[in-house]
DNA sequence: AAACGGGACAACCGCTGGAAT
DNA sequence: AATTCCAGCGGTTGTCCCGTT
């Protein structure tokens, strides 16, 4: 394994013998040994005092995203991919603001997040991430799947702090569940059935919202199609998604399979974007 | 069993803005 | 006011791991 890049900066580090590549237990010792005792910040001079043969920067993100006690390892939750989805919205590609609302995740996290899982999506339906169409799809697709998911797991984890509850809060609203349940895929996210999820200390008992939070411009934005039977027309799509609720296919209670009727999506006057290239995609996708 | 390919994630790079001098 | 230094950010790359052929 090499540890020295190809750039003129890494060759200008080798000289002075600065390490690049990964970090072996033993710097990570030295570093957390070093920032317990001394606390972070001045990261250049923490590298040296620490005796770490790297730059402040690597010690810093090192540090931020690995090391620091509080960082959360493990796959994101539903109730963390959808906050992600919905601020990204919001926020855009600030990854940095949208970690300031997953506590113990890291902007970087996120990030690979956004790009591995949704990106890799986008890229499949040959879509552009960036696309009203592949926003369209997210919003009417993936996001009430993910609070399908949420609301069928018999409890909700925290995953805000009231600092960022109620920053939200006050921003978008609270959402609420029966808007939902107008989306096209109508998960059947019935009001009274969430009431004992609701994962925000912060909000008010009196509350009949389910805390997640939306963007006005998220969920609302799905053209208000009235449910339909499942049927023949009905599309089965599989999206190439692990087991860790990364699929942003929809439910169909007689299966038990999650399906779609796109063209029912995509079509008529809310049209967004070409519903036969779409279906192609998928299609693709079905076979992928 | 080896080669290959793709996914996931850690780490690096360049740039920017703000604080310090 | 100008310059330097540093922390932080977002984009990109590198590496490891695992499944498939």
């Amino acid at each position: 394994m090499s540890f020295l890049s190809k750039s003129s900066s890494s060759s200008s580090d080798e000289e002075i013998g600065l390490r690049r590549g990964p970090w072996t237990v033993e710097e990570d010792s030295l570093l957390v040994n070093y920032i317990s005792q001394h606390g972070e910040g001045r990261w250049n001079m923490l590298a040296h005092r620490a005796g770490l043969k790297r730059t402040g920067k690597s010690c810093r993100l090192r540090w931020l995203n690995y090391l620091k006690p509080d960082v959360k390892r493990g796959n994101l939750t539903p109730q963390e991919q959808l906050l992600i989805l919905e601020l990204h919205f919001k926020l855009g590609n600030r990854w940095s603001k949208i970690a300031q609302y997953l506590p113990g995740r890291t902007d970087n996290e996120i990030k690979n997040y956004w790009r591995t899982r949704v990106q890799k999506q986008a890229k499949h339906l040959k879509i552009d991430s960036n696309s009203a169409a592949f926003q369209h799809m997210i919003r009417c697709i993936w996001i009430p799947r993910l609070l399908q998911k949420i609301q069928g797991s018999s409890a909700i984890p925290s995953i805000q702090t009231s600092q960022s509850t109620s920053l939200l809060d006050s921003q978008y609203g609270p959402l609420n569940i029966t808007e939902i349940t107008q989306t096209p895929q109508v998960l059947s996210l019935e009001r009274n059935s969430i009431s004992s999820s609701r994962c925000c200390s912060s909000r008010s008992p009196s509350s009949e919202s389910m805390s997640i939070y939306k963007s006005p411009n998220i969920i609302s934005e799905c053209p208000k199609i009235p449910p339909r039977e499942m049927g023949d027309s009905v599309v089965n799509v599989h999206f190439p998604f692990d087991d860790n609720s990364y699929d942003m296919d929809t439910f169909s209670p007689a299966t038990g399979n999650f399906l779609t009727n796109y063209d029912q999506m995509v079509g008529g006057e809310n049209n967004m974007m070409n519903g036969d290239i779409l279906a192609d995609s998928f299609w693709s996708m079905d076979q992928f």
